[in-house]
DNA sequence: CTCCGGATTGACT
DNA sequence: GTCAATCCGGAGG
C-alpha cells in the first residue's frame, strides 16, 4: 500500500490575482477534502468571479458584515456560507486585504473518492451528482461549519492543487446564476467560465436556435 | 426535455 | 418580515 501524497496547495500569490484571472486558471485544478480519515478529489469544471465592492451581485457590496468578514481579509482562504437555509456554498477569497472578491466553485468531475461522493450524494452518480455548488459540498462534505476562514495555503482539510491545464479555446463565459437583484451591468456580465465540453457546446447551439427563432 | 413550486434557515432591513 | 450565488420532484410536451 502507497502512503498518501504530502498536500501541495497553490500558493498564496496564485489568489493574490485579478479575480477573473483566478477563476480562469482554477478550471482544471483539483479541489481537495481531506478530513483525516479519506482524501476526496475532484477537478474543478466550472468557476464564477465576485467582483467586490463595485459589483452589486457580490455580497460584499453591501459592505462588511460578520458574514462578509472573510474576503476583506488576505487571499486564499475559503467563504463558505449557507444559501436558502440548506445548501453550502464553497468561495475562494482573491485579491489583497481590503479588496473583498472571490471565486465561487460552482462543478466539479470526480477524481478520487468517487463512491463517498455517490454515498453522500443519496446515491445518485454521473452526470446530476456534481453539477451545481450545493451538490458539490454536500458530495467533498464542506460545509460552513467544518470550513469557513480556513486557509486554503495550509494543506489541512481543504485546498487546491494543479491539475490538468485547460487551453483559452475550452472555456465559455455566460452570465452568472441566481443573481437577478444586481444592476443589469453586473447580472449580465460574463463572468461565468465553464469546461467545454462536447456535451455543453451541443447544448449552447441548441439553445442559440431557439433564441433566434423568438427573434423573428 | 422544460416549467414550476416547495423546502428551510441565517443574515440583514 | 423578507430574501437568498439552490435543488428536487412532479406535471406536461
Amino acid at each position: 500500500m502507497s502512503a498518501t501524497p504530502a498536500p501541495a496547495p497553490l500558493p498564496r500569490h496564485f489568489y493574490d490575482r485579478p479575480t477573473l484571472e483566478v477563476a480562469r486558471d482554477l478550471l482544471g485544478c483539483h479541489l481537495i477534502v481531506d478530513d483525516g480519515e479519506e482524501r476526496l478529489i475532484g477537478r474543478i469544471t466550472e468557476t464564477e468571479a465576485y467582483l467586490g465592492f463595485m459589483d452589486t451581485a457580490c455580497h460584499s457590496s453591501n459592505g462588511r458584515t460578520p458574514r462578509t468578514e472573510v474576503m476583506f481579509g488576505p487571499p486564499g482562504h475559503a467563504y463558505v456560507y449557507i444559501i436558502y437555509g440548506i445548501y453550502d456554498m464553497l468561495n475562494l477569497v482573491t485579491e489583497a486585504v481590503g479588496e473583498p472578491c472571490a471565486v465561487l466553485i460552482r462543478a466539479i468531475e470526480p477524481v478520487q473518492g468517487e463512491e463517498t461522493m455517490i454515498a453522500r450524494r443519496n446515491g445518485k452518480r454521473g452526470r446530476d451528482m456534481l453539477n451545481g455548488p450545493g451538490k458539490m459540498t454536500r458530495a467533498m462534505a464542506i460545509t460552513k461549519t467544518a470550513h469557513n476562514r480556513l486557509d486554503l495555503c495550509s494543506g489541512e482539510g481543504l485546498w487546491i492543487e494543479p491539475g490538468t491545464p485547460v487551453s483559452d479555446d475550452d472555456i465559455i463565459l455566460g452570465p452568472r446564476i441566481g443573481i437577478d437583484y444586481a444592476e443589469p451591468e453586473h447580472r449580465d456580465a460574463p463572468w461565468r467560465l465553464r469546461i467545454a465540453t462536447p456535451q455543453l457546446r451541443r447544448q449552447l447551439e441548441k439553445k442559440a436556435r431557439q433564441g433566434n427563432r423568438a427573434e423573428e
